[in-house]
DNA sequence: CGTGCGCTTGATTGAGCTCAACGCGCGTGG
DNA sequence: CCACGCGCGTTGAGCTCAATCAAGCGCACG
């Protein structure tokens, strides 16, 4: 944890940064191509937007990829692995705002000011491909269907963290996890994974912090579903046996 | 409450559209110019930006504005008033997203879909300017300081939701209403009114619904920062006393 | 083989919820 | 004019769910 000690851009660290020549960097060739930026953009503007991604950075486990205060330069795809972001503000205050995945955008709070809000930390070895915010926005002026889905994507966000909200402010302990698990086994159903078995990547603390429980909250409830035989596993495996259950309890508020 | 069986716009209401000719739709003339889109423009951009301003709205209290399910056609910048807006899924299940004032821009998170996903209420006899997104979306590639703007705008919404997340996660029942005290104070302040002393538009179930907590629980707390002499006034009469003690409680988590 | 981290489990506590009663202001109708 | 109902807010009593405090387990790693 010592070694982030700064931001892995633009300074001495463990990152990684991948050069275009190297690998292939194209968005068209990447598996994650339906979920990210790119989607529904023509072969041409691909290429265009392809050559305003910088680079790929390698994030290993446990490392910042921007951190809260961060001067605001990029916007960052997930390619490989998963982040968690973290709102912060005075010392103690800490509240773990999403985990990301493969497709994922990173750092749209940034935005609004010239500052990350937030923080990145890669929950394993991860990827990202950078892409430069401003060029990014003078390309989104030429590209209208690109702009029109960048928009949708600042939109979702929103989205998704209106739903955040709805659990934060009305579920139980066990609905919260419920909805957690859900929407997990969803996003990795699109990505192709098994929906009913996959591996949590945060630790339990990580997962208390997010949905606003402790950890013991977190562990208990774990256990409880277990008990129903509604899941089963090591601590970060999990199959879902039954998830007709999970969903009744998160409808039934 | 009945006559708000259909949305405001394009059906029977009791909403009043206000064609261009008969009041003044300046953007310049608007004293939220400052807070509101059109921000940071220039004057001929401005003249371009109200040219696609359809028409202003006016909402009487207790109407909706829009609802969760209808057609996203449009946003709407807060001209005059106060609305809230609710996410909601299901039928019981509703958390109210935020309270928004003149300058303030709603329906953001229709973008990402082809409908709205929260309903927008109006909390007092309001007035909206109807911006059809299509339009501001073909303008955006061509005015690129209120694209930049647009896009500052939408991560300011997400960067909001974070701070409420924050709320709703770890925040006491203390905390949660200083805090949206203090907010509301803030924004009156940017506004031109005392930061000292405001009217709450919201009804104490509004309030609890949006921090999360029961009506007794707010009903609890105002007494007690109250009896603390933090505060006085009737019930939706805030004059804040001790600005310092309601933000030490905050920061103190 | 100890040490530390992540996780689980149990016992106890307490903040906020639930349930219930009541007060107040206001509009409606007798 | 008052009686009444109603929406909104306050307050109290008791309860509950999740937090806190505490102990212990398994496993990776030096």
């Amino acid at each position: 944890m010592q070694r982030s000690a700064k931001g892995m851009l633009g300074g001495a660290s463990t990152a990684v940064p991948i050069s275009i020549g190297s690998i292939s960097t194209s968005c068209a060739n990447c598996s994650m191509h339906e979920l990210c930026l790119p989607a529904v953009v023509t072969d041409d503007d691909l290429d265009r937007l392809e050559n305003i991604l910088s680079k790929r950075v390698r994030i290993p486990r446990g490392e910042t990829l921007y951190r809260s205060g961060d001067v605001f330069t990029s916007l960052f795809a997930v390619r490989l692995g998963h982040f968690k972001t973290i709102y912060s503000e005075g010392p103690a205050t800490k509240q773990i705002i999403g985990f990301q995945m493969s497709g994922e955008i990173l750092g749209m709070e940034g935005i609004s000011h010239t500052r990350h809000k937030c923080s990145a930390v890669a929950l394993e070895d991860s990827e990202v491909c950078e892409i430069p915010y401003a060029r990014l926005e003078s390309l989104l002026t030429e590209l209208p269907s690109l702009q029109a889905h960048f928009h949708r994507m600042m939109s979702r966000e929103i989205d998704r963290e209106h739903q955040i909200m709805l659990l934060l402010g009305s579920m139980s302990a066990d609905q919260r996890v419920a909805a957690f698990l859900l929407n997990l086994s969803r996003r990795y159903e699109v990505r192709g994974f098994s929906p009913h078995h996959f591996v949590l990547r945060m630790t339990r603390e990580d997962i208390g912090n997010y949905l606003g429980l402790t950890i013991e909250s977190v562990s208990r409830v774990f256990s409880r579903f277990k008990k129903n035989d509604w899941l089963e596993g090591s601590p970060r495996d999990v199959k879902i046996l039954d998830r007709a259950a999970l969903e009744d309890l998160c409808v039934n508020l």
